[in-house]
DNA sequence: CCAAATTGCTTGAAGCTTAAAGAAATTCCG
DNA sequence: CGGAATTTCTTTAAGCTTCAAGCAATTTGG
């Protein structure tokens, strides 16, 4: 039998208080760890997330990327990702190169300088990561990690299906 | 019988790659989900989302609140609340008034505009997260809910003990 | 009461971020 | 081939964000 519930109107506001709590909770939760790396960050090794980011980005790849990929990675704007880079090179930890075969594109990558100080940074970035979530079992985790798949994969959807 | 893995010297670097990667997923699927948000509110009302933002928390409470308040609500600087309540008291949606007893303080409220503005955004806002988590059951709900809720204790529990 | 500490907010400098428009190079296709 | 569409990147304007310094009002503790 069905209940009362499910057999609403379509067009009576329905309830979607649930789904709100945990995307504020999501953000509350992410906001809450982003700023505690950002201070780590900053206070003990004076850089900024977004810089770290980058570096994080291009770290995983020996001979580089565009400003295009680099832009998909860090999920940011083009305009966003040429500002950081002219920074970076600025501050030595970054090398452009632009492409022999096509001359819009060019190849980005740390220099040595530049991978010295990320892998310094990143080891201990990583401790602070772990001491974070430390009360977490390993079951939690596992479990955190296929609900978030789920979570991005639904998000996905309602994204293309606004734009097709 | 204690396993090899569980032996090893606490000097030697340790495997904190399952934390690491639950940061980067939850930090990816917050920003898939910020941004789409971003990309309706600006599309579907002209808005920003530090805007809508600011809004919701001023319609939680009928008399307003200080701008301390707002800052700690919104977990953001002091300084970025003060250029955003400029901005919206500017633009109509929101009232500044100096507290009786103590003139440091400012109460901010939102006006009849903004307040009307807001439900009408918050009413739609609402579907749209619905639509983004509909993939869930109600167990992946509440589970996430639940898992979040420990994460969170788990990273102010780190944060405290870096700041005593 | 009064000096010192604290609290609430603002300002200023630097950097981050986006959307939109535009420039330059390449690719597509008739 | 050659114009049109596309891709890659930069620029611009506006707004967001932080941190640190500073100002004014209040509270605290002699």
């Amino acid at each position: 039998m069905m209940l009362d519930s499910e057999t609403k109107a379509v067009e009576l506001p329905e309830d979607h208080g649930t789904e709100l709590r945990l995307w504020l909770r999501l953000l509350t939760c992410t906001n809450l760890i982003e700023g505690e790396v950002r201070s780590r960050l900053r206070e003990r090794f004076d850089v900024t997330l977004p810089r770290f980011d980058m570096m994080a980005q291009l770290d995983k790849v020996p001979d580089g990327m565009t400003l295009s990929d680099l832009s998909k990675r860090m999920m940011v704007s083009n305009g966003n990702v040429t500002g950081l880079v002219e920074r970076l090179v600025e501050s030595g930890h970054l090398d452009r190169r632009t492409s022999d075969t096509d001359r819009r594109v060019q190849f980005i990558r740390l220099t040595k300088l530049g991978r010295a100080e990320f892998r310094k940074m990143a080891t201990e970035h990583e401790t602070w990561i772990a001491d974070i979530f430390a009360d977490l079992s390993h079951k939690d985790i596992r479990d955190l990690m296929r609900l978030l798949a789920k979570t991005k994969a639904s998000a996905q959807r309602s994204a293309k299906a606004r734009t097709p």
